[in-house]
DNA sequence: TTAGGGTTAG
């Protein structure tokens, strides 16, 4: 027989192990157990097993009363050192044991130790397992779960009161809701808990409406609902997002006496944050009399959650004066508004506090950390503190590899994406949908396909968040068949599928094509919001269809409530600018609401520039010099104006300007990726050996706008090259056995 | 001894 002798304190964190109770031999899980051999568990825990050691000395009825207050109090260290010294021990003092380790978190630890308790000759009871269920759902181990529920069905424990109960929350935590519904059908007796189970099992999988009606039929039973029940109810509105539920539930706490449970109270500040009440959420802020530090966190969450991010600071400065000391949550919440204040220095300042209250290293803390410093447009600070991290796992990667690529860093970005494999970690659906746009940005068509290869293997193909950066990706790439194949196959589509897709036609040139998928999201019944419009607008830009865009543009205020920003603002202003109406263009920018920024005055600019009004683009750029001095196409396109119409004394002013600026032309590279090689290109580049043959086939490329390129077999353009006067190209075409696909422009990608 | 608990990162 062996025992725990003891329990070391070296938190030595370890990534991945593969314990033997997955499908290990008996004869290896007995084995780990042999005397002086150590265990260390994933939460970093060492246990070292050694030969039974007798005490006897101790009295044992002193020594019980000890070990039950070790466990009702939570110590685990001490609770783990005398259950090791006992030499009897009965399946109450197993019990026990399994209940502190799960209680506190140690789900492996507990698992372990039930596979002892029955390697030693003691039988798990009913009692056992309701804890043993918790920590299968608390390490996410299914396979466990599963036979465990198994080895119930065939002991006919499976339908004891607690065990179902807690069986119904393993499975909604597992996200396997139809067997927790299984579960709680198959009851021959529910109580409170088991409807509260319910009706939490559906607010782990997000389905807020789900708990509603769950709760709805708990009442039909006559079960009146309590804290737990409320507090589950109050989480389902903040899903739904409806602050009606949320009060109709407030109302059912006060007329339940509930209202002056803590909990309760933190819940409904939450609710009202969550569903934009926060002026519900101050009011009962002021009457609570003993406020728990819970609730001052749920208020400083709800004041950034709704765009008040110094409201949030001001609340934390309260909540000090109050004698409420922040925690590690406080400062989760702060970071929220840091981010969206984009303020880096605010950021560093609660870093600062962190580091100097000794709240680090925590986990959440530190991604939200990485989070900040990438919002805030610092993404070398994201990965210092990534690097500093004690203890990583796959959200703070998920959160650093979206930092990096928010900020532009797709090489690094990508870096830390095959990281996560040699790491012996699996990408979710989050790493997909953070490194997907690297995809789109780089152009990378071949790439972005192997990765939706992956998606495809791992199961992700169902997800809406997946298939949307799917879409764009597709999109972005040039593959506008494929991105709507990905559109297509999307079975839940929200309104971020119906913008990306309308976007997608829109930067194709097929404006019309996404006018009429407009109309189709409103027939399903997709509420658009502000994104659509500037997909709408730029689509009806891009085919120069005036009337609709008004149409659009007006309809946002007066049939969505929607106020229209700069951004559509700016593409009204692209669409008047391409059919050149300037002066309709000038007066939008005189009688919008809104300060116009550079952008707006740009795209005057390029407007008068292509329809080469010169007069409209000295006003335009005249406005624009003071917001970007340092805009260098600012400075080129005024330039290649006045060149266009003669003026070359303006010409040589601007360029004396931009050299006195210390400003120089930025060169415009396009990347074109031919069989898994990247070449790159600029304008009037002429470095490529076959330059000669590129820039005939591109000729013919841009006599055929949106012609169907592929109709044109390799002899077709042959041919027509043979009437170029260039005969080396088309000699040097044919004897290399070029093929249309061949192109590849310039070799130094 | 039994089950369910507030705010918490992408």
């Amino acid at each position: 027989m062996t025992t725990i002798l003891s329990l070391t304190s070296s938190f030595k964190f370890v990534v991945k192990e593969n314990t033997p109770r997955r499908g290990a031999k008996r004869s290896e899980f007995i084995n780990q157990y042999e005397p002086n051999k150590q265990k260390t568990f994933n939460s970093g825990r060492t246990f070292r097993f050694q030969s039974e050691l007798s005490i006897g000395k101790t009295n044992l009825s002193r020594q019980m009363e000890d070990f039950v207050s070790y466990v009702e109090s939570g110590s685990v260290e001490k609770a783990l050192q005398l259950f090791d010294e006992m030499n009897e021990r009965s399946s109450f003092l197993w019990n026990l044991i399994i209940r502190v380790l799960t209680n506190s978190g140690f789900f492996e630890e507990a698992l372990d130790l039930y596979f002892r308790m029955s390697i030693e000759g003691t039988k798990a009871d009913n009692f056992t397992f309701p804890f043993v269920i918790k920590a299968c759902g608390g390490c996410l181990d299914h396979d466990v779960g599963r036979k465990i529920h198994s080895k119930l069905f065939k002991d006919g424990l499976d339908l004891d009161l607690h065990i179902s109960n807690s069986l119904i929350l393993m499975y909604a935590k597992l996200g396997c809701i139809g067997s927790a519904e299984k579960v709680f059908d198959e009851m021959p007796i529910r109580d409170l808990v088991s409807w509260n189970s319910m009706i939490n099992g559906y607010i782990m999988i997000s389905d807020g409406l789900a708990s509603f009606m769950c709760v709805r039929k708990m009442q039909q039973y006559n079960m009146r609902p309590d804290r737990f029940t409320i507090m589950s109810t109050l989480h389902a509105s903040s899903l739904v997002c409806s602050l009606p539920k949320g009060k109709e539930i407030h109302a059912l706490t006060i007329k339940s006496k509930l209202e002056c449970n803590p909990m309760v109270q933190t819940s409904l500040i939450d609710m009202y944050g969550k569903c934009g009440g926060m002026c519900y959420a101050e009011r009962f802020f002021n009457m609570i009399s003993q406020r728990h530090i819970a609730s001052w966190n749920a208020m400083i969450r709800g004041y950034a959650l709704n765009g008040r991010p110094l409201e949030s600071f001001s609340c934390l400065r309260k909540m000090q004066e109050n004698g409420c000391k922040p925690d590690n949550v406080s400062l989760i919440n702060l970071l929220l508004s840091c981010s969206q204040v984009g303020s880096v220095l605010m950021g560093k300042t609660v870093h600062g506090y962190a580091i100097r209250m000794e709240f680090l290293s925590h986990i959440v803390l530190e991604t939200a950390l990485i989070d900040m410093y990438g919002k805030c447009g610092e993404p070398r600070l994201a990965e210092l503190a990534f690097n500093r991290m004690h203890q990583r796992n796959l959200i703070s990667r998920n959160t650093l590899i979206a930092s990096l690529v928010q900020n532009g860093l797709y090489k690094d970005a990508l870096k830390f994406f095959w990281d996560i494999w040699n790491d012996g970690l699996k990408p979710d659906a989050m790493t997909i949908t953070g490194i997907l746009p690297v995809y789109s940005e780089i152009a990378q068509l071949r790439e972005g396909k192997q990765l939706h290869g992956y998606i495809v293997k791992s199961g992700f193909c169902s997800n809406t968040f997946v298939l949307n950066s799917l879409t764009y990706m597709y999109a972005k790439c040039g593959d506008l068949v494929s991105a709507r194949d990905m559109f297509d196959g999307i079975f839940l589509k929200d309104v971020i599928s119906w913008n990306t897709i309308i976007m997608a036609y829109a930067i194709h040139g097929y404006g019309e094509v996404s006018v009429k998928l407009f109309s189709k999201m409103k027939k399903m019944g997709i509420k658009p919001n502000a994104s659509t419009f500037v997909s709408l607008l730029s689509s009806c830009s891009v085919s120069g269809m005036v009337e609709e865009g008004w149409k659009y543009f007006n309809s946002m205020k007066s049939e969505y409530g929607i106020d229209p920003d700069i951004e559509h603002y700016g593409c009204m202003l692209d669409l008047l600018g391409r059919v050149g109406d300037l002066n309709r263009a000038k007066q939008l920018i005189t009688e919008m609401p809104l300060e116009p920024t550079s952008r707006i005055w740009g795209s005057l600019l390029a407007a008068s520039r292509r329809h080469r009004d010169l007069e409209v683009a000295e006003f335009a750029a005249k406005k624009m010099l003071p917001l970007e001095h340092d805009n260098t196409g600012l400075y080129v396109l005024l330039s290649n104006l006045y060149a266009e119409t003669g003026r070359w004394e303006d010409v040589k002013r601007i360029k004396s300007l931009m050299k006195s600026r210390g400003l120089t032309k930025t060169v415009g590279v396009t990347m074109v990726d031919v069989k898994g090689k990247t070449f790159r290109f600029t304008n009037e580049d002429r470095s490529h050996e076959h330059s000669h043959l590129i820039y005939d086939v591109l000729d013919i490329i841009l006599k055929n706008p949106r012609g169907d390129l592929s109709k044109f077999k390799p002899i077709d353009l042959l041919r027509k090259m043979s009437k170029s006067t260039d005969r080396h190209s088309v000699r040097l075409a044919r004897n290399s056995g070029w093929r249309f696909e061949d192109l590849s422009p310039f070799q130094n990608g």
